[in-house]
DNA sequence: GCCGTTTTCGGCCCGACTGTTTTCAGTCG
């Protein structure tokens, strides 16, 4: 049983808890769920151990409840409530527009119980007579309902990073603005993006909004208002745009970068503290100002240090803010090299040459060249003899070129029983070894986890790529005991990439957390196979502080010869 | 039902916008 089916069930008692007016109960099975959802360690795991508590928000008599749930599947809880209301909850309420109330009501009036029967009853005009509601909740609940079958889907964060500059580059032009910024989950730099969420001053909020729905871009107008106005681009991509005054702009900005959870603990923590917390300011009990201007404001008069973006997901940060033991974060500009990029020797789109001016545009001092290895069945790769004269070429270029260190490496595939394809005595050869899985990527957990503890016990094995295989939003990442791979990871030296393609972004920020924790050390590799994708190196960046990353937990913030002897097999020779 | 700078009881985030209805409930973020 997965966590978000847990979370799923402990969502659904929520929600039927709501609609029986039972007083923040609901609220408590939300944060349970949340809690759940949001915890990267399988709950199954936990509940063997006898750790549910552990989890923020999970106390005895919940704990006690997913401990049913893991052990039979289900928990009676949960269908006694559903008896009385015998509606998928959580479908329904994905539904835009259509909450827990309206859910119910609309059973009582129509027996509508699922997506099916909502349609149905949508499509024949019956939801009109319901007493309040009528047509305009009617058409509303039908185009929820195209979007909710049209997925979910959520932007990649690259591409809602370019979406964002396209937009914020168009409305800084406006002048309408005196402030503007990204915020809400591309500030935190979270791997997919639901909506794009804007912030802005403006001493014109009616025109500046007027101005914003007016785009080009903008395909339909969801709502306008001076404070908010919301949009969908073309690409199906929803846009929200807050103005708020110049004195609000830091409360404003810290509110709407979330998280939400991060943010009812801030609320609470103002609370606590005799003060209040919403997008306008930070007050204290005589309703006087005390912070809002800016972010770090709020934060230090919250008795707490500034929080990075990227942080805020109520992960333990406010309590280290609190003590002053929040990490140095890695930085863009402390990354170096790029030790993942591939050439037109296999199968990148550019050459050699390119790929290094790409690297110096982008302020690198190294790149590591590490094609695919030719493999039965990849295409593209280089073969032994080809790799080797790739190394003789390499060797030129750093002769020819002062400025880019080129350093010679490869891609090599791990086969199934944890060798690699490459002979050792190629390997010994290059300076950097990526060893990946690609190929055999449905073994269960037991084997693939041996299997990479013993690609990871090779000394000629430097990194292993994109550990976990997966593909956002098309593969899931393959069965493993992360906490066995991330701690042989460490005992052997071997650092563990977080690729920065944006439908890889793997390791993900929640095991980055855990593998540094085992002790284990990372590299980051933007995987170009053209020279633009260099770029991607920012939100690789933008992973690895969302898993807490110093620059002393990665490789390629080293020059190059320390870099080199810190492999196994140490320096040069 | 959870939690603790109001700490084992008594609190629990808050405001904008919409639709349908004349004063507000529901939803969303």
């Amino acid at each position: 049983m997965k966590n978000r089916e847990v979370a799923r069930i402990l969502y659904e008692v929520a929600s039927l808890l709501e609609l029986e007016d039972v007083p923040f109960k609901p609220r408590a099975y939300q944060r349970a769920a949340r809690s759940v959802e949001a915890c990267s360690t399988p709950v199954e795991e936990l509940a063997e151990g006898d750790r549910l508590r552990e989890l923020p928000d999970v106390g005895k008599a919940i704990g006690e409840k997913i401990q049913e749930i893991v052990r039979t599947g289900s928990l009676r809880y949960h269908q006694e409530l559903k008896a009385k209301l015998p509606v998928d909850l959580f479908e329904l309420t994905r539904v835009q527009g259509v909450g827990a109330k309206t859910a119910k009501q609309l059973y009582e009036a129509l027996g509508v119980r699922n997506l099916l029967d909502l349609e149905r009853a949508a499509k024949e005009g019956r939801i009109r007579e319901v007493p309040g509601m009528g047509a305009k909740t009617e058409r509303r609940i039908l185009k929820g309902l195209a979007e909710a079958r049209g997925t979910d889907r959520r932007e990649l964060l690259w591409y809602a990073m370019t979406a964002m500059e396209l937009l914020r580059r168009a409305l800084e032009d406006s002048g309408l603005f005196a402030q503007l910024s990204a915020a809400g989950s591309l500030r935190r730099g979270v791997e997919t993006v639901g909506d794009l969420d804007l912030l802005g001053v403006s001493e014109r909020p009616e025109k500046a909004s007027r101005f914003f729905a007016c785009l080009p871009e903008v395909e339909e107008v969801l709502m306008q208002g001076p404070k908010r106005t919301s949009v969908k681009l073309a690409g199906g991509l929803q846009v929200d745009l807050r103005i708020v005054p110049a004195s609000s702009y830091g409360a404003a900005l810290q509110y709407f970068t979330g998280s939400k959870a991060h943010n009812i603990r801030l609320r609470e923590r103002a609370g606590a503290r005799g003060m209040k917390l919403n997008e306008y300011a930070l007050t204290d009990a005589e309703d006087r100002v005390v912070a809002g201007k800016d972010e770090e404001g709020v934060y230090r008069e919250l008795g707490l240090l500034w929080i990075p973006p990227e942080l805020r997901e109520d992960q333990g940060e406010i309590q280290a803010a609190e003590r002053h033991e929040l990490p140095q974060l890695v930085e863009r500009s402390e990354i170096v090299g790029d030790l993942h990029v591939h050439t037109d020797w296999s199968d990148g789109t550019a050459d050699l040459e390119s790929m290094t001016e790409a690297a110096r545009v982008e302020g690198l001092a190294y790149i590591a060249v590490t094609d695919h290895f030719r493999f039965s069945t990849t295409v593209g790769g280089v073969n032994t003899d080809e790799l080797l004269r790739q190394v003789d070429a390499i060797g030129e270029l750093n002769e020819s070129s002062a400025g880019v260190r080129v350093l010679a490496g490869i891609e090599a595939n791990i086969q199934r029983n944890g060798d690699l394809d490459v002979p050792a005595r190629v390997l010994r050869r290059l300076d950097i070894v990526i060893a990946s899985v690609h190929s055999h990527f449905r073994l269960s957990s037991a084997e693939m986890t041996r299997r990479l503890e013993r690609v990871m016990d090779n000394e000629l094995v430097d990194v292993l790529g994109h550990p976990t295989g997966r593909l956002i939003g098309e593969r899931p990442p393959y069965d493993a005991d992360w906490d066995e791979v991330f701690y042989r990871a460490a005992k052997t030296g071997t650092a563990l990439e977080v690729n920065a393609n944006p439908q890889r972004l793997d390791l993900g920020a929640p095991l980055v957390r855990r593998a540094l924790e085992a002790g284990a050390r990372l590299m980051l590799g933007s995987d170009a196979h053209a020279t633009d994708h260099i770029r991607f190196l920012e939100i690789g960046v933008r992973t690895a502080r969302r898993g807490w990353a110093e620059a002393k937990h990665v490789l390629n913030t080293l020059p190059v010869d320390a870099l080199l002897a810190t492999r196994k097999r140490g320096g040069r020779e």
